[in-house]
DNA sequence: GCAAGGTC
């Protein structure tokens, strides 16, 4: 380490030492001010938790005045202008670029005080915070703060990982500097979180409480409909496991069991196959045992089993066994665990637990701690298990048991258990009669609901929140209405929960999924790496962002519908208009029975649809944009079958671009291209599966909300959405494989249709952003696949609009990718996976 | 009245 400044010599410089909580401050300085002259001295600063000790120390042969205190987390929060505070201040669309400011808080301003006051009489100063990316963003905060009252502070990092002695005297030894790079990771989560945060919620809350009846709160007019990029992931897991088991469909199956007794005991042997599904083919292999009932002992197995004690507790497996065990909530588990922390009976409970009190409690969370602890330092518990497998008929059957020889740490972990069941001996060779031989029939059932302990390991493998921030994730979806817990501890989506969900989903949306937070996770990393620029990932996030919600706005029919499904209209605002029956534009080319014709719907969108529906959905979206359409008297000259009339359009000045005309004559059969870039520019009042301008492949009625319920499990096909199978077995997929490759041919044929490929992609994706990249310019955007991230490197020299997709790559966009030229690679490996 | 992240 450089000499400070300010040091020199043998004079004793005075040190402010700042950690990010009480806690730590008291501990570290304990460690410090050990076998030092002088001892510690603790004196109160202005905020009454946070005390200030102070000790002698030397640092490198520098003589120091250690002063310690402490903030309690982030000192500072992230705000928009106060002009843009109040929700009807301005459209939530402008919170995507309306300026934000870093301020204390109120009940943070005695810290502050305390920091400048105590950084006026010190020359260096040492940064304590927690080391991962929070404290350091927190650690420039209080920077901020220290240098704004001393300028010429002298700033070092103490980068530390436990508090024990030889830790933390060689992290003072050691001083480093600040990691910029981490904190400014930070400063783009917040931000995105906030804009995102506040401008949905805004959207959605001002868009539905007053539209519908929403009978389960008090006071719906102070309802807050919210969205956040961790709580609709997690609600996301509830609605998503709802419907898996709304779609179950029961299947009966067959199964041979039997059963053998004698002197020694009785023993249950199972079928090898496990179950049928064909009961012709299960009663034919019973007739055959029926017939030659004798059992023949075909294998006889012993062997050691261990059942091994549980791993070390963790926050989140802490909430997850309290749950489990007790029941009780993952939100109540921490305040417990919060308050066994400030009465020094337990470790920190948001950190990794590495040191347990000895003294006892009688509260629960405690002893499930500390037989944790002994459990784990414990022996695993030992069994005798002995394997037999019979032979009757050429089927085979098996049957188990275990004696347990020593229970070790099942002593004293009360609450696994390790059950034992005994069998009689049998030796190899041995023949006997089963005393029973019966066919059995069952069904097969749905998944459970999912459990709190389901849901935390849900998010934390999807990465949503922090072991510190789950529980109040989870208590979020209560509060808000989103989704109950029934008193087993399972949760279940309410009518709003599913309603919100839905809505999104129909728009074809993935805000519900976790890939948002997994692809800003990917990001922050790059930026503390320091492999993206903290300004390049916000632009590049918000400006995707900012599409997405326009997007979404131009679709909030879409909400509509789906909230309609579930709540009455209220009369309380003005969009339950009946939709008015439109003039005919052409012939319906789907169902060739109708006619097409041009309506507005109640949310204001208009749309070309089939007069056949329900029985036909076909629909054409006009731009979000339009304030007015009319049917002409007016032909095209260019599209049919049949006669296509053209529709006047207006659209509304600020929603396009300036060098678009606010009127126009359009055509919606496919020939108009200025129709076509307004809706790639302003999204279209909807983004059904039915096609924009009638090109390109559509199943009409894949999303559509009367089809709700068995199309949605997470066991249905990610292609075609029907239950029964998955995608990999898809029926669709023969034709549609095929499809993809007579189009990859095609293109590759003709690439002068690139309009319909560019349209293309845009319908299978989530969102679009407004802006096309210039022919040939660099450009990047991710493609999320499966748990792999892909990035798409240079737009090729065609005109089409970058895409940021949040859920897997279909096939058929590989095959776009693959015509366009696109290299797609892959975020773990670097490797490109389209070559 | 919005987010998520610290911690009291």
């Amino acid at each position: 380490m450089a000499s400070g400044g300010n040091g020199g010599g043998g004079r004793v410089i005075r040190v402010l030492n700042v950690a990010e909580k009480p806690s730590v401050a008291k501990a570290v300085s304990g460690i410090l001010s050990r076998n030092q002259g002088g001892g510690m001295r603790v004196r109160d600063g202005r905020s009454r938790y946070n005390k200030i000790f102070e000790f002698n120390y030397t640092i490198r042969n520098q003589p120091c005045q250690m002063l310690f205190t402490s903030v309690t987390g982030h000192l500072m929060e992230l705000e928009f202008d106060d002009r843009f505070r109040k929700w009807h201040s301005c459209d939530p669309l402008h919170l995507y670029d309306a300026p934000v400011r870093k301020y204390v808080p109120q009940d943070k301003l005695d810290i502050k005080r305390t920091l400048e006051e105590e950084a006026r009489g010190c020359q260096w100063i040492i940064l304590w915070l927690d080391c991962d990316r929070e404290g350091e963003n927190i650690a420039f905060e209080v920077l901020e703060v220290c240098r704004q009252a001393n300028h010429n502070l002298n700033v070092w990092r103490a980068r530390f990982s436990a508090l024990i002695d030889r830790e933390i005297h060689q992290s003072v030894q050691t001083l480093v500097q600040p990691n910029q790079l981490f904190s400014d990771a930070v400063d783009v989560r917040q931000e995105i979180d906030l804009r995102i945060g506040a401008s949905f919620t805004r959207f959605q809350t001002m868009l539905l409480r007053d539209a519908f009846v929403l009978d389960f709160a008090t006071d719906d007019r102070n309802l807050v409909l919210s969205y956040g990029p961790c709580q609709f992931p997690t609600l996301g897991f509830v609605v998503e496991r709802y419907w898996e088991i709304q779609a179950h469909e029961p299947e009966e199956f067959w199964t041979i069991n039997c059963t053998h007794n004698f002197d020694e005991g009785s023993a249950t042997f199972n079928w090898m196959r496990g179950h049928l599904f064909d009961y012709t083919c299960a009663v034919t292999i019973y007739e055959m045992c029926i017939q030659e009932p004798t059992a023949t002992v075909s294998k006889v197995k012993q062997q050691e089993k261990l059942k091994y004690p549980p791993h070390p507790l963790s926050t989140i497996e802490l909430e997850k066994r309290a749950s489990r065990y007790f029941r009780m909530s993952s939100e109540q588990t921490m305040k417990v665990a919060e308050d066994l922390y400030q009465n020094g009976f337990i470790s920190y409970p948001r950190t990794e637990t590495d040191c347990f009190s000895e003294k006892t409690d009688l509260r629960r969370v405690y002893e499930l701690v500390v037989r944790h602890f002994l459990a784990c330092v414990s022996k695993p518990a030992v069994g005798a298990e002995t394997t037999v497998e019979i032979d009757i008929a050429g089927e085979s059957f098996f049957a188990c048991g275990r004696v347990i020889l020593a229970k070790n740490y099942l002593d004293v972990y009360r609450f696994e258990s390790w059950g034992g069941s005994v069998i009689p001996t049998y030796t190899f060779g041995q023949q006997f009669i089963p005393r029973s031989l019966t066919l059995d029939s069952g069904v097969t059932r749905p998944p459970p609901l999912l459990s709190e302990a389901d849901l935390l390991g849900c998010m934390d493998k999807a990465g949503i929140g922090t072991d510190a921030t789950m529980h109040d994730h989870i208590k979020k979806l209560l509060d808000r209405f989103y989704a109950i817990k029934d008193s087993s501890t399972r949760f279940s989506p309410t009518k709003l929960g599913e309603a919100l969900v839905m809505g999104y989903d129909d728009m074809g949306y993935e805000l519900w999924k976790p890939y948002l937070r997994a692809m800003m996770e990917c990001d922050m990393k790059a930026v503390s790496m320091g492999t993206k620029r903290k300004t390049e990932v916000l632009e590049t996030c918000l400006q995707q962002m900012k599409a997405c919600f326009l997007d979404a706005r131009a679709n909030k029919g879409k909400l509509f519908e789906a909230m309609a499904i579930f709540f009455e209209r209220s009369n309380r605002s003005s969009g339950g208009e009946q939709q008015v029956v439109g003039d005919v534009v052409r012939r319906c080319g789907l169902c060739l029975e109708s006619d097409m014709v041009l309506r507005q719907k109640p949310d204001g969108n208009f749309m070309v649809g089939c007069l056949g529906y329900p029985q036909c959905r076909n629909v054409v979206w006009l731009p979000g944009s339009l304030s007015e359409a009319s049917v002409t008297e007016n032909t095209c000259t260019s599209c049919g079958p049949g006669l296509v009339y053209k529709i006047q359009f207006r659209f509304r000045r600020l929603e396009i671009p300036p060098n678009y005309s606010a009127q126009h004559i359009g055509c919606i059969g496919g020939c108009d291209d200025i129709l076509r870039q307004l809706v790639g520019i302003c999204g279209t009042g909807s983004r059904s599966s039915s096609n924009t301008f009638g090109r390109g492949r559509g199943n009409p009625t894949a999303s559509s909300s009367a089809q709700r319920g068995n199309s949605r499990a997470q066991g249905s096909c990610a292609y075609c959405r029907q239950t029964g199978h998955l995608s990999n077995d898809c029926p669709s997929q023969a034709s549609r494989s095929c499809t993809a490759r007579s189009q990859e041919v095609d293109l590759q044929n003709g690439l002068e249709n690139l309009q319909s490929l560019v349209i293309h992609v845009e319908r299978l994706a989530i969102c679009a952003l407004p802006i096309l990249p210039a022919t040939g310019e660099e450009s990047s955007f991710h493609v999320n696949h499966g748990s792999a991230i892909f990035s798409f490197g240079k737009i090729p020299s065609v005109e089409v609009s970058a895409q940021i997709l949040l859920r897997p790559l279909a096939a058929e966009e590989v095959v776009v990718a693959k015509v366009l030229q696109i290299p797609v690679v892959c975020h773990l490996c670097q490797q490109q996976v389209n070559q």
